[in-house]
DNA sequence: CAAACATATCAAATTTTGTTTATATATTCC
DNA sequence: GGAATATATAAACAAAATTTGATATGTTTG
């Protein structure tokens, strides 16, 4: 029964609901989301953790990000994040998903720039002769 | 958003499951669910409040009674009720519905006991003349 | 009408959640 | 290896929810 009670208090609070609807779509890191919600990151993590404690989100570590998915590994689950999801207007995260857009786009930026960084210094290496 | 994250906010609690699994069969009085829970009656009414506010029961007065019930007017409260129902188990009650089934027969007790004595009083009046 | 009863509400005390600032840990980049 | 980045965690604090005891309100019973 603390399970079941476990599950509704992480869906009680209209940040983490604002978090699943952003992962709608499908996983998005930490800094996305502090980006796409304007928040603080500590902040952001602790809604973060409700949620995986309560078995509605999962996360995966991949260098140093870790990405954050929807969990509806169970019929009950995936019910409740359904009719959940389809209950939140998209108007209502249109704003998150701006930023987030805007975020995500200067985040390939800078890592295009990064490549083209390295590329360059790399031809350079090879030009003056290693 | 706000009254999706209340829903759950009312369902996030397991006193307040544990009195929504005692309803699943039909409506209950406030002193019927104190006497079940073995709780105190102002918290009883503060949690019936809670669920009320969230539009999961809805009461009918009588006399000096308020009778709550289940309100699953809507498609998305049923499916989340049904769901919720079905997944607390029977034995979680167990305890409570017995206290309950006690305490209803006593309560019948005390009502025929009343009644007897009301018409064993009408009749004397009769025969002593009005 | 007074006593008994059923329930709600209020205020105070307590507990639980949520927020913020600071800091620790781990990873990548140069 | 040191700087920068991504994230978690801890401590302090603020805010919200819950619990309790006292009391108010309305209803029935004798």
């Amino acid at each position: 029964m603390q399970t079941l009670s476990n599950l509704f208090k992480a869906l009680s609070d209209e940040t983490r609901l604002r978090i699943l609807k952003l992962l709608e779509h499908g996983e998005l890191c930490v800094c996305d989301i502090v980006a796409a919600l304007g928040m603080i990151q500590p902040k952001v993590s602790f809604h973060l953790g409700v949620m995986k404690d309560a078995g509605l989100i999962k996360d995966r570590k991949q260098g140093r990000w870790i990405h954050y998915r929807i969990d509806d590994s169970d019929m009950f689950k995936r019910l409740i994040l359904l009719s959940v999801l389809e209950r939140i207007p998209d108007t209502v995260v249109a704003e998150n998903r701006k930023r987030l857009k805007k975020f995500l786009t200067d985040k390939n930026g800078r890592q295009e720039m990064r490549q083209k960084t390295a590329a360059a210094a790399c031809l350079c290496e090879r030009q003056t002769g290693g």
